[in-house]
DNA sequence: ACCTCTTTGTTTGAATTCAAACATACTTGC
DNA sequence: GCAAGTATGTTTGAATTCAAACAAAGAGGT
């Protein structure tokens, strides 16, 4: 564990990464220098295997991945174990922990290898430095931007998962997805099976539903291409 | 419309809903009100059954419901109607909306009685002011909070609905909740008929869940009150 | 051209959930 | 104490989804 300003030439290897992130949205490579100094941000390395984060711990830093790849897993109290999301360089991880003064971790991180993570005090992040130094408000800004993007994304899936039926959850997403792209003719980012698995459904159960919203006259589809008509039967 | 600073009698009336938002948490009358002039905030009405924000609009204001009810609704493309929630004084709405340049709202929000709104510019909020007003700091802080405590509910949410089966979704629904409350001895916020709603499953399906997993050993339950047992037959 | 792998749609019986009853215990107000 | 209302558990047939298999079309490599 050591702070950035002993050892700037480690910043160049984690600057690729550092850039992707959008907390840093809008800086040069200079200003994330700057900014990480002035937040005093740190390194720390964890073996393959290792937990980066356990349920249980608390942080109050948020961390950036900077090199090499880690799960977000969650275990209930019977052993049932769940992978939410697999983290690259660049993603970040234990943002909302990190937010809230005393929350307990309810997920935990492992490296899947050999991981250099950089932690920011979050405390420190949202503090505006006495040097007032002008990236710190863009930082923050850009913090706010990430959470209220993860709350929008969130809350339109839970829009669509609450619909009882496969028939129901396919309108709801596709009806957004229209509303998103401003357009009845658009390309979704899933293949069949990623889309029924962010839905939640079976991919089988889905084909059938497509089929039937077909012949209905409901919309049209090929592949990930979909055309919606809104003034079908109904 | 008009500004706080010309129109002080109006805060009274209310401060009483803003000292229940948690965006002002931490802060005295006065320090709310100081704040509130140092943003600009700016109050609105509308009457009953008027649309306050409606699904397509842009804003970038976060709003905070000072009197009257509203509720959030959301339409998709063949009129299927479903409401979000209820808003009460003291709630605040649009937020992850004013957050994002340029974002859309999916939502649209109607008065059902007579409503007083607060509208609070949200880059006016999120920029440090150059008086340094001591209260900016902490509602930037609070903003922050609000905005990751949704992000861990959601996520809790998701992760529970997710699960296909009924006996799953309430698995992991009090799994989380025992681990919540550090107890495996413990009460939730719902009725029967609100943990269907919440778990969106059939209220009698998840009776019938309740009942097999108490003949099982794996808990036992009494209206809200729940025990579970971690070392059951498996 | 041929083979293999992937993606998508279809089918089928079993499992699960839905929807609508009804029964029972408890509250609440009179 | 009684009536009406509410919360919870149970039952049942119908609708839906699941899980596993198979078919067809296309992509990519040799």
């Amino acid at each position: 564990m050591f702070e950035f300003k002993q050892r700037g030439e480690i910043l160049e290897k984690f600057l690729n990464a550092l850039k992707k992130c959008p907390l840093f949205a809008g800086l040069s490579d200079d200003e994330i220098l700057t900014s990480l100094k002035c937040i005093g941000a740190k390194v720390r390395k964890n073996a393959k295997n290792q937990y980066i984060l356990q349920a249980g711990d608390c942080t109050d830093c948020i961390s950036l991945l900077a090199s090499g790849t880690a799960l977000v897993i969650q275990e209930d109290l019977w052993g049932n174990r769940n992978v939410m999301t697999n983290l690259m360089p660049g993603d970040y991880f234990a943002e909302p922990f990190a937010a809230i003064p005393d929350a307990v971790l309810s997920v935990s991180v492992v490296a899947t290898e050999n991981c250099e993570i950089v932690e920011i005090n979050m405390n420190r992040l949202i503090t505006m430095c006495s040097a007032a130094c002008s990236h710190h408000n863009r930082l923050i800004k850009n913090l706010i931007t990430a959470f209220a993007q993860k709350t929008l994304l969130f809350n339109e899936k839970i829009t669509h998962m609450s619909k009882r039926k496969t028939r129901d959850k396919l309108l709801s997403y596709l009806s957004a997805e229209a509303a998103r792209q401003g357009s009845l003719s658009f390309d979704i980012p899933f293949d069949r099976q990623q889309l029924a698995d962010f839905l939640c459904v079976e991919r089988a159960a889905m084909s059938v539903e497509l089929s039937k919203l077909q012949k209905e006259g409901l919309l049209k589809t090929f592949h990930s291409h979909f055309e919606l008509s809104p003034n079908a039967t109904n």
